[in-house]
Parts: structure tokens; sequence; C-alpha cells
DNA sequence: CGACAATATCTGCAATGACAGCCTCTGTCA
DNA sequence: TGACAGAGGCTGTCATTGCAGATATTGTCG
């Protein structure tokens, strides 16, 4: 997404930090996925269902809930589970009061193999990212897009 | 990508400022896709291709060069190519003294295209991302993030 | 010159993602 | 209680990606 480089005045500083933002997030993810699906056997798609799942209490959570709180996913969360489940990581039970729902719960195959996943993935993003930058930056950013990460999602 | 909100110490700050990153572009982007395919009629790959070539001089890339510069697509570029082609916005055209490279220029209808889609997006930007900073932040996030989009790829 | 590794790009094929329409089950209301 | 809109997921289908293995050129060396 390249435009110009060579934008004089500062009242496009907005500019530069969203590059900023967009290459980084591009760049760490890229090497992330590339990294777990070496080590884990799965792409970070599994990943974040895994996490959300860990999350959830042991009810585990119903589709609708999972494709509200995933990350990635948008589209073919119920192929995308099926693969998981497939793998074993998951599984699908039904909704005490209501048939048409299912629950997504992880099986203890899925905890684990989501808890070894995530120690190498922390540790991946703060040697990518973490240590690159100092506390006070961080600080800063952190501060700064608080409401993107916080806010219900706009786009839906 | 949940994991703990809980962290307790801010020896994780790092860990809170990934999040905003990850999610802010995930977030910023899908709604600049979306809005793209309905405007322009096209997606940001297609966007990322073109504005490469329009910062490229008349003769265009190479596909090797613009996979190198190309943000999201590390794949499929020939095919990526071939649609932007059948559409009309990009030409194939042969490398003078190499018959096994090709060097994708932009038509003048992909230049005309591309420029009316760049207006569309910055404002989208400015909108969306821009305008909910202040340009102190702004600043401080292009400092810090700087690194990013101005090293070459380490994943290649 | 002829063999061969290295380049530059393309194809084939399987996996994944996007969308739209379908089916089942619930809750409501006459 | 029975029609019916709406909710919750799933399936069909097609576009896009990801990878591995072709193809066609070049450059290098003996």
């Amino acid at each position: 997404m390249q435009m110009d480089d060579e934008s004089s005045a500062d009242d496009e500083a907005w500019f530069h930090s969203w590059r900023g933002v967009l290459f980084t997030s591009a760049r760490v993810l890229r090497m992330a996925d590339s990294d777990m699906v070496q080590h884990d056997g799965f792409p970070l798609t599994w990943f974040d269902v895994l996490s959300r799942l860990a999350d959830a209490g042991p009810a585990g959570l119903r589709m609708q809930e999972l494709e509200e709180v995933a990350l990635f996913t948008r589209s073919g969360l119920t192929r995308l589970v099926d693969r998981i489940e497939a793998a074993g990581l998951v599984r699908r039970e039904p909704v005490p009061g209501d048939r048409r729902g299912v629950r997504v719960v992880l099986t203890a195959a899925g905890r684990q193999r989501y808890v070894a996943a995530i120690a190498r993935h922390r540790e991946l993003i703060e040697r990518e990212f973490g240590r690159r930058l100092t506390p006070a930056q961080h600080q800063s950013i952190a501060e700064a897009l608080w409401p993107w990460w916080h806010e219900a999602d706009p786009a839906d």
C-alpha cells in the first residue's frame, strides 16, 4: 500500500504511523504463522480459535460467539472448526436448551497443544516485536491503540 | 489471538502494544478492503500491486521485483497479475535483454483507476485511523515502528 | 561448443476463504 | 396449536492462495 513516500507536511504524520502499523503486523504475523505451522502443526487461524476457547469457560463457545470474537476468521468458521475437530483439538457438543445450537469445546489434547503453542508464540512475538522497542514506546503504542482492540468490532 | 487479558506485570507492556497493532491493522484493513471492493471494484491486493507500479518508473517492474515489494501477496503473484491484466489495468511486456523475464506496467486505465482508488483510500484511512489519534501519538508510533516498514523483509 | 547449475515465471493441484442459499429449530401470536 | 418470522449452523460453489514441480532462458566452465 505504497503511496507517496515523499509526503511533505507532517499533517500526514498519521500516514506514517498507519504504514508502521500495517507493515509491522504484516511482517510479524507472517513470521508467526509460518513458525506455528512448522512447530505446532497448525496455522494462526487455529490458534485464534483455540485461544478463544481456552479463555472461555468449560462450556466452550457457540459458533456464533466464536465468530464474533475471532480475530481472523470472518467466514468459513464452520469448516475451520470441522478441520480442528477432525484433528481432535475441539469437540462439538449440543447446547442444552437449544437443539439448533452447537457449542465448541476444547478437548484435552486441544488444550495441551494450545499451551505448547502459546509458549512458543509469545516467545516469538517478544523476540521479534517486544524486544525491539523500549518499554516507553510499548506503553504509548498500547495506550494509543487501545480503542481498537477494546471496542466491539464496528465492521459487523 | 487472545491470551491472558489479565497479564499482571508491565514487563508485558509489549504484549499490549502488539495486540494494539494487530487489532488495529486487522480492523482498519477489513474496512478498507470492503470499501475498496465496493467502490473501486477491486480488492486491496490489486491496489497494492497498482501502487507499486505507479511508484515505479514507466518501465514498470519485473515479476520478481513486484513480489519483493508487495506487502500482501507472497505467492500466486502470477495469477494475481493475470487477473489484473485481464481487467485491463496492467500489461505484461517483454524485458529487452532477457527473454525469460516479463515486466509489468500500468496501463492508462490502470493509472486512472489507481488514482481514483487512492483518493478514497486515503480518506478512509485518515477518517478511521488518522483522526482518532493525536499528532503526537502518530508521531511516536511512526517513530517506533519505523524499522518494520523500512527494513527489507527478513522473512524472505 | 556442450553440459549444467541458476534464473524467472508459469502450471497443476489441493487447501482455504468468500458468499449465497438451505434446513432445522425456536419463540410469538392469533 | 399452527402459521411464520427469525435465529443458528451447514452446504454448494466458485475465487484465491499456497506449494511443488514444470518450462524456458541465461550464464559459467571445461
